[in-house]
DNA sequence: TATTGTTATACTCTATAACTATA
DNA sequence: TATAGTTATAGAGTATAACAATA
């Protein structure tokens, strides 16, 4: 029932997904550092980059944090210019969230140097097993979004 | 400097890796319940099937684990028949561990089944691209093995 | 004196619940 | 009364440090 008969033995996939996940989090923990950023905080600012989201909440959901837990994140971004937090004039429990230029200038040099290292790992793999990885890891990764894991 | 020019904008890889890993462990964890295992008695099983290990300090080192940890975990195994702890009669200091029968046979069922719940993930990648990605995961993980990832 | 395993303690991270303000 | 955001509190998980047994 495998694909490769006799390779009835390969490990869990979360038990290589799990342990590569924490060495990818520690490798890019000293350039989060070198900008005095939290990994918390790098989540915020990369995805409020690709997407502006309206509400907190929805912010939360989306980094898979809870709602609480970001706050002191904006609170820190927000005093350090990298971020507005501006109640919206249509239903002021709202707040607006928007990265600043220079939030924006940040993230885009964080994520290089992320991806930079990123790469470095990735050299050791042959071009055509990379390509195929990264497209399976992505569609693999919004499989995992879609339905919660259940 | 990238394979796919103009591609320059892809996630990070632990921004899915890391996700990808929860989910992996939530999809599990009903298998796990069933069983009356926590993750980390499941990883105990795990390695201590493959490569039978003298200390218990290497044993919660090759699973990264802090050594204080797993000690209520194989408390809980032994009570429970599942592996056994005997001094070294060369050095007392010393435990032996090694899985009996029934934490053996115990470990392949909860394999099977959390690997079955792998495979139905696994169904939506093409087979090509998905040896290519089992083979790269590998290739990867043990990298972040080799160097702890600094 | 150094090392294996264990226990006790403290700390960090996370979630729950209570509160304020808007609607 | 219901919801967005915030604050305060409690709980789970983890690591640190002290301890006992053996070498």
């Amino acid at each position: 029932m495998n694909a490769a008969a006799g390779n009835t033995s390969r490990p869990d996939l979360a038990a290589m997904v799990v342990p590569l996940g924490r060495a990818l989090m520690a490798a890019e923990q000293p350039v989060l550092d070198a900008h005095g950023l939290t990994m918390w905080a790098y989540a915020v600012l990369s995805h409020l980059d690709e997407a502006p989201l309206r509400t907190q909440a929805a912010l939360a959901e989306a980094i898979h944090a809870d709602k609480t837990r970001i706050i002191p994140v904006l609170d820190d971004l927000e005093s350090r210019g990298l971020l507005t937090r501006r109640p919206d004039p249509q239903d002021r429990r709202v707040r607006l969230l928007s990265l600043t230029p220079e939030g924006r200038r940040l993230r885009d040099t964080v994520r290089a140097a992320v991806q930079e290292g990123e790469e470095r790992l990735l050299g050791q793999v042959p071009p055509a097993d990379r390509e195929a990885f990264l497209r399976t890891l992505r569609t693999l990764y919004e499989a995992s979004r879609g339905r919660p894991a259940r």
